[in-house]
DNA sequence: ACATATCGTAAGTAATCACTTACCGTAAGT
DNA sequence: ACTTACGGTAAGTGATTACTTACGATATGT
């Protein structure tokens, strides 16, 4: 059930801008909170939920604390996704496949 | 960014079990009402919200509405998250470019 | 040792959200 | 025509949630 964490992370705005802005590199909360419109704690608040979305790492260097984008977060969603279009495909061509022996 | 309004639908468990009832087959909102643990007027509610992320579609049929998965929703998240983790890639492989030159 | 920088956490607050009951319009059955 | 079934919408309420400021802990620099 790793995919609920993954979606209510990503279905924020806030925690999407934090996130498109880890793409290009890794950063520092300070260099993060910079780019947003919100204050830095709020900024540390939403990293601690990608975080536990498995959708962002952490390296503490030194003082710092360098966040990374993580894949695993967005792998668990995509496999959702899928199997879920997978089932409404296979019941779709089930239910082709009924009519084809009902009206020939 | 119709992506995010996808996201928000989503993230909502009551909204993802309606949208999970549909995948067998289309259903009326007292079909749906029925599996959930809410009351009608709330999947009225959600069934709003997933046709504003075109999750859902209806088609009223007399008395009954009758409402099936839409692909579209899916699709354009599906585009977000490619684009996103494209670029991630993109910026990564750069970054191995830049230390290849500079510790050869 | 002391001052400064970085960042997580606590506490409080305002806004958002999911839910309920009540109501209304429309279609179907008698 | 009258009643019943279906379902969308309005209004109100309680719980989440995203934000703020204040504080504390740890690491760096002088």
């Amino acid at each position: 059930m790793a995919y609920a964490e993954v979606l209510t992370a990503l279905a924020d705005p806030t925690r999407r801008h934090i996130l498109e802005a880890l793409r290009k590199q890794p950063k520092t909360v300070g260099e993060l909170a910079e780019g947003q419109p919100v204050s830095r704690p709020a900024v540390s608040q939403h990293l601690k939920v990608l975080e536990g979305a498995s959708l962002v790492r952490v390296e503490p260097r030194g003082n710092r604390r360098v966040y990374s984008v993580r894949r695993d977060g967005l792998d668990e969603l995509r496999r959702y996704l899928e199997r879920f279009w997978s089932d409404v495909l296979d019941a779709y061509s089930a239910e082709i496949a009924r009519r084809m022996k009902d009206e020939p």
